[in-house]
DNA sequence: ATCCCTGCAAAGGGTTTGCAGACGC
DNA sequence: GCGTCTGCAAACCCTTTGCAGGGAT
């Protein structure tokens, strides 16, 4: 089963930072990590300490938070912070770099790739003496279901 | 002076909206318009209430916070999340399309434009049935002179 | 045994809200 | 004068922090 297959790779790459790091190996930070592999959402972090609580015996606020920050810190998980000052996270080990396109409606979130994207960083970074490694793109508009509903109410 | 032109196309164009939208032309809501359009930078709703309140007689948070509100909604300012959960702003009339390139260590913002965005906006557009009618786009990394002194560091 | 990590609850920071009084219309 | 906008402070929400006890090494 190929979901296995990647919660294996994954915990390894965790288990090789977190000795490389010198950090504790503790079963909390291995169930955040599979909860986490395990969805295929954005979700925030109150989310993910909800569905952590349903399953598991018990793990803090304070927990998720610190292991968020730790997989962000070796890139298995990436951040958003879209509208709303909530953050948003979703795995990204192996998944390939996307961006997102939002709808300002129903707040559906569809992920796309153009390969422009890395042509404009490439040539912005050397054009303005920036090392980049990393971008953001996020599209804001109507999603043809929710332009339709617009229409129907003004006419 | 091309400053005095531009506050007062600006000025006309919220006095319309608020006509328009039957809001009331306050005093306060023009002081706020006029600070903001002032400025050069990206700045967040504390510093233009600090800024505000060293020259008016007084203005409260809550009346930035409302009509930074109606400044959004009439597309006369800009609003973004940059990383952290605190939202900047920045005046949109009269003002070429950018997008922005921050420094991961000094958080230097660089504007800059590429028509490419708009072609991808365009095609992600018509691929996945969206209306876009906005974006953003950030270029994170470290410009020049961070790099040289994360150097100078570890070596 | 050490001392880092966890859980808890309180603090923090930005933003929103409720209410009374002020003022644009 | 009516009804909305303002100012104030408290409430709110998400996130961070401090501290004491527990578990990984």
């Amino acid at each position: 089963m190929k979901q296995n297959e990647l919660l294996k790779q994954v915990r390894e790459f965790f288990t090789q930072y977190l000795e490389e790091k010198k950090q504790r190996k503790t079963p909390e930070r291995y169930a955040i990590l599979e909860e986490i592999y395990k969805r295929n959402d954005h979700f925030d972090a109150e989310k993910l300490f909800q569905d952590l609580n349903k399953k598991e015996h018990h793990i803090s606020r304070a927990t998720v938070y610190n292991t968020l920050d730790l997989l962000l810190s070796c890139q298995l998980v990436k951040k958003h912070q879209f509208d709303n000052n909530q953050a948003l996270y979703e795995k990204s080990f192996g998944y390939k770099q996307h961006d997102h396109i939002i709808c300002k409606d129903c707040h559906k979130v569809v992920e796309f790739c153009d390969p422009r994207i890395h042509q404009i960083t490439t040539k912005m970074g050397e054009l303005l003496k920036f090392k980049i490694d990393n971008h953001t793109l996020i599209l804001y508009g109507l999603c043809e279901s929710c332009e339709k509903k617009r229409k129907a109410v003004s006419s």
